[in-house]
DNA sequence: CACTTTCTCATGCGAGTGCATGGTAAAAGC
DNA sequence: GCTTTTACCATGCACTCGCATGAGAAAGTG
């Protein structure tokens, strides 16, 4: 065998380059020959390791869900107290900074091209409960120690608080809401929420 | 003069086959040719009425702003009780029925599209406080009437109210909520806040 | 009737699309 | 050294795109 070359990085290469593409001009103008010349590589060589476009958008999806599961992991990993950690995931998912606006123009363009896009859609419910999920336990934690009312149901709790994210982020990519007031409305909401 | 058409009209018809399109196929296949089979004209007689596929997008988009402003008008012409009103106002804004799915479909096409249009943006900014500065006056009057508790923030209330409803939205079209857990979601949510 | 104005259409143009194909360079196995 | 496998590339093909153009049909006025 020749020139022996790591697929995977390839793969994230070209990933990458969908992402920048989706953000700089929007899923619209997503192409063969966009992604390549973004990605610094020839036609040819995309289509090597993408066979088709969907394909190679069902990629860079999943590597937005993958992207999205290690900050979240890593907000975990700060070992933070129980409703410090629920307010700080959730921080972690709104476009409170560059990074976190690509993130979520990235997504939100997704979210879109998934209501049209059947292997899309299923890319997208897969993360989706592994979310509600890692909140539904923040917010046990949380009540566990007093941080919240007890009387919380928690998985609804965890629903309302991703819904209430992933509006904001809706509101906030079209230009309605500053930083400030997008955290004043997370820890508003919170407060409300707090053991009395 | 010749043949005296009525223009509105025949944006309107337009419009409404770039919502058919968006609804059907997605943003990404709207096209000139696409809209006018859509709206059984010719492509011509579009672009008659139409100078630009930009201006056609932002003529579709104008008109789901109104179409949304016109239900949510409507329910408050119903004469309820406030905080029924309320709850009957963000339903609206559910996609809990085909017409209301059909309506958020290419709700959050527009969505995705106006984070890359900056002209899409200015719309869809347009409409938002409106919504919002209703929502906060029902949210007034129910606190008047003593359905919800007195010490919320109403204009904090309205915000979070309606990034719920946006961000129930996006999960719902991807196929994650069913109707009602969408709606149990809501009265969850209202309840939590009512007076005691 | 002509004449003007409004409306509609067919067609052309250059550019861009996804994808298929055939060829080529390079490295590993024999 | 020769073959095989992997990686890559240039190009072609059929199609679609937004938009411009020019011709002509329809319906009013004089």
């Amino acid at each position: 065998m020749p020139k022996i070359v790591d697929h995977d990085a390839r793969r994230r290469h070209i990933a990458d380059a969908v992402h920048r593409v989706i953000h700089d001009k929007g899923m619209e103008s997503v192409s063969l020959r966009e992604v390549a010349a973004e990605a610094g590589m020839s036609m040819g060589a995309v289509q090597y390791y993408v066979t088709t476009k969907e394909q190679m958008l069902l990629l860079a999806l999943e590597r937005i869900g993958i992207w999205i599961g290690e900050r979240v992991a890593a907000v975990a990993a700060r070992g933070l107290a129980p409703l410090d950690l629920l307010r700080a995931t959730v921080l972690e998912l709104l476009p409170l900074d560059e990074e976190r606006s690509y993130l979520n123009r990235i997504g939100l363009a997704f979210q879109a091209s998934s209501v049209v896009s059947e292997n899309q859609a299923t890319a997208m419910r897969l993360g989706l409960p592994l979310l509600l999920a890692l909140l539904t336990d923040q917010i046990r934690a949380a009540q566990s120690a007093g941080h919240l009312a007890a009387h919380l149901d928690a998985a609804k709790e965890a629903s309302i608080l991703y819904a209430f994210a992933q509006g904001i982020v809706n509101s906030t990519l079209v230009g309605h809401y500053t930083s400030e007031e997008v955290a004043a409305l997370l820890d508003y909401h919170l407060a409300r929420l707090g053991a009395r």
